[in-house]
DNA sequence: AGGTTCGAGTTTTTT
DNA sequence: ACTCGAACCT
């Protein structure tokens, strides 16, 4: 490549390389189409490019937006060819092309037609679609609303909101649609609620209350759900909506007794679904589809107002988002708006870093692209930014293992750098200590925690890690950003909250029904249950007029009537009026304008008697659950303030109603990620899955528990392309290390509570011997001795192994008297089979049995 | 109704 | 080994 432009300065050394995160954990809820605060508390601001002046001021705000998903009034395309004439100012240019390569400049200036960026690891691809944002709206003078930007994770969606907001106003950053595909798909399907055929305050029903729905449509059924799991159900429920089957559609195609009755499963599921006024993550696409296809004019307008799309990650998108893409991005065969609306698709992406086909994304999208649309440009970024040359070696040489793949180019002019260290510990335990002790020596030659990660495949092995470090004194953070939310003490407030907007909700609302107890029994609940089916009545309607519950004492009756008497409250409050059918429709004149969402969710915590039980709560004695509800609240108030925020900013003078805040927030909540909750420079080391690490770099990486069966994992290592994604995976982690990268092994691996010998991962064999650094350091673990850090445990069992020869009559706690049979020295593992009195022979761990010799 | 005990399932990856 | 739910008990 003949490359006159001086090459991008390493990624670690580029202002714009590392975006701040902002927010608390666990509780980052800025809402989809909301900014970051204008330089609240993080230093992005010094960096920032020169605030553009001139001819794009006029484009700052978009025009009066009735609701902040609506396309301007005025039809877009006279702005834009208005400001493409009043901007040929050349120094814009040369502004957003300046220290690019010759493809990223490539792919920045490229304005209308379908493009494909096919970017490697680390090979500034986020800078080239930002920069690209930043060069049609600057440059060709395109209104940034015209703009949709879609990311993989609402984190990446707010990194980009914020780099775009360095090199544009922050108002032109703000009008730009940056959002995930599902956090769009469910603000389009509340926007046009009525042609999807849903109220507003839908529910999106998260993975918990998919399996309670589906346990509902089998006993609904009498299907046993010991020979139909629900969560194999749902996965073939879920493949199929991937495939924009819907059950009609499975039903055709389904020849076995399996599918046969998942089709009658699928068909119960949809209507309870439907019943609930409530939708599942798959049916946030699905449903856009359907939107979008059925609705020529909704598609029309989404065309006119999104007329450049930018799809980041393009290698996991699924069918289904594949369809969204290809009807919003495409040329309208018909109507006005042919010259200007739509065939400005571009999409980045990397085939080798495709880990998500277990959940329905489809590889060919990307590389099929081509195929769908004959005129693309193809760009390739194949210099990378990031890595050293050894740790890109080793990523290079593992990648190119899988067959189904082509070769790609990867280089770097970054330095040598350090050998890779792929290390064999003893057990779990000591790897974690060892990976401890190596972050802490980094650390003190003057790596900050933030700077290092710790990988793995699946989270269960985030605990010892977490335990070692904790011990250590090591401050770090997790990715599981679900976790809060998925507290009972938190799921039992929202659920409240999703009541009031949703009443069609019976699932949540028999959730919330009886918690806390207010005398509202099962058998009330059952005969509730019984009366709506018989009569075809709305759970909530019923709720309303207890005194129909026949079949109920007067008490219980009260108890109901009461329950929905406050509830009815609450929607009043909100301005929420139901209509007939259970919808809820806004009361537009309603005065409850100065009710804040944060109030509103303390009277509900308040008058639920949810805050009053966990303050009373014996079995939490540090009211970890009274404070987490605060810390709820707190997320509340964060929220509100950042949506008007935004609301302001869009100079939207009409005042957000509470039911806007409600609507709004509960979705947000619906669609955290796990990585939403990480934070950059918060002065901690990260712990993550390989999934969540895509799209992330750290200087010093450590990817833990390389073993057969966990690395390839041994539920995806039935098919090549299963293997072959495996592999993808650690690519994927390689490939985010900057400096430093350590890969380990342990010989014993404890699962379920059981120590086995391990075998360790083939990928490491496939790594290149020149550039790593191979070193068992197994022993170090029985050296350890009593020398604490872990080495405590394991030497007293070692000496143990000693003590009990053969015929030792023993105690056990729960066994009782046993005679020692046989032992079998297995260093810290080692068993003892022992004959008990009454309890009958077992083989025990020395370790964990806590056996007492006794004498005579 | 609330607390306790017992057993089963857990651990693939996630919007 | 641990957590969660259902059944069982007080």
């Amino acid at each position: 490549m003949s490359d006159p432009t001086p090459p991008n300065p390493p990624a670690n050394a580029a202002p714009e390389a590392k975006p701040r995160g902002q927010g608390r954990l666990p509780l980052r809820l800025d809402p989809v189409e909301v900014a970051t605060a204008p330089d609240a508390g993080n230093d992005g601001g010094a960096d920032h490019d020169a605030e553009p002046s001139g001819p794009t001021d006029a484009f700052d705000l978009p025009p009066e937006l009735g609701d902040d998903m609506l396309p301007p009034s005025e039809p877009a395309q006279a702005d834009t060819l208005n400001a493409a004439e009043a901007t040929s100012v050349g120094s814009v240019e040369d502004d957003l092309v300046a220290g690019l390569t010759e493809p990223q400049r490539e792919a920045v200036t490229h304005v209308d037609g379908p493009l494909l960026v096919l970017a490697g690891p680390g090979s500034g691809k986020t800078r080239v679609i930002t920069r690209r944002i930043a060069y049609l709206v600057r440059q060709i003078g395109i209104p940034p609303w015209n703009v949709l930007a879609i990311t993989f994770t609402n984190k990446a969606a707010g990194e980009m909101r914020e780099r775009v907001g360095q090199l544009l106003t922050e108002r032109q950053a703000r009008a730009a649609t940056v959002s995930t595909f599902h956090a769009l798909c469910a603000r389009l399907i509340r926007q046009y609620a009525d042609r999807v055929g849903l109220p507003p305050g839908y529910s999106i029903y998260d993975t918990a209350d998919q399996k309670n729905a589906i346990k509902t449509a089998l006993t609904e059924l009498e299907i046993n759900t010991k020979n139909f799991p629900p969560a194999s159900m749902l996965g073939t429920i879920s493949n199929a909506k991937n495939e924009l089957k819907d059950a009609d559609a499975y039903a055709k195609q389904a020849n076995d007794f399996y599918s046969r009755t998942v089709a009658k499963v699928y068909q119960k599921y949809t209507e309870v679904l439907e019943r609930n006024a409530a939708v599942d993550f798959d049916d946030l696409l699905l449903r856009t589809v359907q939107l979008l296809r059925d609705h020529r004019d909704v598609l029309d307008e989404l065309r006119n107002r999104y007329q450049y799309i930018l799809i980041d990650e393009y290698q996991d998108t699924n069918h289904a988002q594949f369809m969204i893409a290809n009807a919003l991005g495409s040329i309208s065969e018909d109507g006005p708006n042919q010259e200007s609306s739509g065939g400005n698709l571009m999409v980045t992406g990397d085939p080798d870093q495709s880990i998500y086909g277990w959940r329905g994304a489809n590889i060919r999208n990307i590389l099929e692209f081509e195929a769908h649309y004959p005129d693309a440009r193809i760009v390739r970024l194949e210099q990378n930014y990031r890595s050293t040359k050894t740790i890109l070696a080793a990523a290079d040489a593992l990648i190119a293992n899988n067959r189904a793949r082509k070769h790609k180019a990867l280089f770097t002019e970054n330095a040598d750098g350090e050998p890779v260290r792929v290390v064999t510990c003893y057990d779990g335990q000591h790897e974690a200590t060892w990976v401890t002790e190596r972050l802490r020596e980094h650390h003190e030659r003057g790596v900050p925690w933030a700077d290092m990660a710790v990988f793995y495949r699946i989270n269960s092995l985030s605990r010892v890690m977490e335990d070692t470090l904790r011990n250590a004194g090591v401050p770090y953070q997790i990715a599981r950003g679900t976790a809060f939310y998925d507290r009972k003490e938190i799921k039992d407030a929202l659920a409240y909250l999703r009541v009031v907007a949703n009443p069609a909700d019976e699932v949540t609302t028999f959730r919330v029904i009886n918690t806390p107890a207010r005398g509202i029994s099962a058998a009330t609940v059952k005969a509730i249950q019984a009366y709506a089916l018989a009569s075809n009545t709305p759970v909530d309607t019923i709720l309303g007029q207890p005194s129909v519950l026949t079949a109920v004492n007067a008490r219980a009756q009260a108890a109901v009537g009461k329950f929905s008497a406050m509830v009815q409250t609450w929607r009043d409050t909100c301005g929420l009026t139901p209509q007939d059918e259970g919808a809820l429709i806004e009361t537009p004149a309603d005065p409850t304008h100065d009710v804040s969402l944060r109030q509103f969710v303390e009277t509900v915590l308040r008058d639920s008697g949810l805050e009053a039980y966990y303050r009373n709560d014996k079995s939490d004695p540090d009211q970890e659950r009274l404070a987490n509800l605060g810390e709820l609240v707190s997320s509340v108030q964060q929220f509100e303030d950042e949506f008007e925020l935004s609301r302001d900013l869009d100079g939207i003078e009409k005042p957000a109603t509470l039911a806007d805040k409600l609507l709004a927030f509960l979705e947000r909540v619906a669609l955290v990620s796990d990585v939403d909750s990480l934070e950059a420079g918060q002065g901690a080391v990260t712990l993550m899955t390989l999934h969540a690490a895509k799209g992330l770099e750290y200087p010093v990486v450590a990817m833990i528990a390389f073993e057969d069966g966990l690395l390839p994992h041994e539920r995806a290592n039935h098919s090549p392309q299963e293997l072959e994604e495996e592999r993808r995976l650690a690519f994927v982690g390689i490939t985010r290390a900057e400096r430093h990268l350590m890969l380990t092994n342990a010989k014993y691996r404890t699962v379920f509570g059981q120590t086995l010998p391990t075998i360790p991962s083939r990928f490491l064999q496939e790594l290149p011997p020149e550039v790593i650094d191979v070193e068992d350091v197994a022993d170090e673990a029985l050296e350890a001795q009593d020398e604490g850090f872990g080495g405590v445990q394991r030497s007293r069992a070692a000496r143990d192994a000693g003590q009990y020869p053969p015929g030792t009559l023993v105690r056990h706690p729960q066994f009782g008297l046993g005679r020692v049979v046989q032992v079998q020295p297995m260093g810290a593992h080692t068993k003892a089979r022992i004959d008990f009195n009454t309890a009958g022979a077992k083989t025990l761990v020395l370790q964990y049995a806590r056996l007492e010799v006794v004498d005579g």
